[in-house]
DNA sequence: TAGATTGTTAATCGATTAACAATC
DNA sequence: TAGATTGTTAATCGATTAACAATC
């Protein structure tokens, strides 16, 4: 309905980057900054950048550039950062706590407030702060608690089994680290993070450099 | 020198996916797979595909495909995933503690064989059987094992100074999980593995999907 | 041989870059 | 006003898809 919808997924992809770079300036009290020198700072060209932020809208000022809290704060808008939403970890292994650890997910406006585990030892204990339940009253607590967002860090194996009962479940958004790729039906966001792959393609640079 | 290097980016990274169903199919018995059943797994359409690995050579054969078994191996050939290399993990918080006990690193040939972190409260603990040096040694430990993959999980503001530490060291590739983008010399791989970026993906597209 | 499917060229599509008029 | 820099159109470049001859 909104033209957010037709901007392709290339452009989406660089916004966080932006987003970065403008916090940056930010706490450095620089309240103005040209195409120029955000293409200096991020790698992409001028040019790119105009055409990017234009995709939703005119940002910048002729003959001045862009003001740097402005474009902060409309980027943030954007990537839909003033909106909370509740979140749930499914596996409290290394990863799970990790990420219940992780800061950067309250600049997204994301809370955890629950880890779920099927392991009995896991369960009733605290992850800071955030407690662990057990996996069995998934569904109940999505549904009591408005949960939104389910972050998948269960094995590889228990991966698909999970999304199906968060999807069912209501839930809108699923961050997966497991290493498969997740079916779920229209409507429902899964971002992934890969690290299997993105390590094999550190070795396959490694290995192309070595090569040459 | 070789034709590797001409290869796109963007077909180098769809490579990983490749190799992962590939992976599924050698472990069922399969050992024959056309172009279209790929596209089928892949989601990546048959013509792609077929584009892709002719960018490393004929792998498959009119009339019947490509053998599973091989395709397999000339994709882990690609990657380097036949080589081995030895890693460090500098910061050992709770992300560098999950790559620490990650075990898919190994799938791509990599060894972490020390941990370092500047608290001394964590110098010499054991995290699955490896050991946690003191950051001080960073260099010395590097020449002395030939390291040649340095893992930084270590905060933002001390990540540019680490990986300047790496590469004098001469560490090859730098795998990156915090979230800055680095300055390396030419010839010095960098893969950032961007959690922040991600987690605001996820953000906005939930937000576009709230709107329509 | 007939059928199937690759390897590869050509056509299309989309993304990036260049250029410049609009305008602050 | 003159200078600077955006917004936007046009040109270029690269990636994807379609098509089909080659060949197993």
């Amino acid at each position: 309905m909104n033209k957010d919808s037709q901007v392709s997924i290339t452009v989406i992809r660089r916004l966080p980057k932006y987003h970065r770079y403008l916090t940056d300036l930010l706490k450095k009290g620089i309240n103005r900054i040209s195409s120029q020198e955000l293409s200096a700072l991020t790698g992409f060209t001028a040019s790119q950048i105009r055409q990017d932020l234009n995709n939703f809208g005119g940002f910048g000022q002729q003959g001045y550039g862009y003001n740097v809290e402005d474009l902060h704060r409309e980027l943030g808008k954007i990537l839909g950062l003033d909106k909370h939403y509740n979140a749930v970890i499914c596996g409290t292994g290394n990863l799970g706590q990790s990420i219940a650890n992780y800061k950067g997910i309250e600049d997204a406006g994301i809370k955890v407030i629950s880890l779920f585990d099927r392991n009995p030892k896991m369960v009733g204990m605290k992850i800071r702060d955030i407690e662990v339940r057990d996996i069995d009253i998934l569904e109940e607590f999505i549904i009591k608690n408005k949960v939104e967002i389910g972050i998948i860090t269960v094995p590889k194996e228990g991966a698909q089994p999970i999304a199906d009962r968060l999807v069912k479940a209501g839930i809108k958004g699923i961050w997966n680290f497991a290493p498969t790729d997740l079916n779920v039906p229209e409507g429902v966001i899964v971002e992934n993070v890969r690290l299997n792959e993105s390590i094999f393609i550190l070795s396959y640079f490694l290995n192309a450099m070595n090569k040459k």
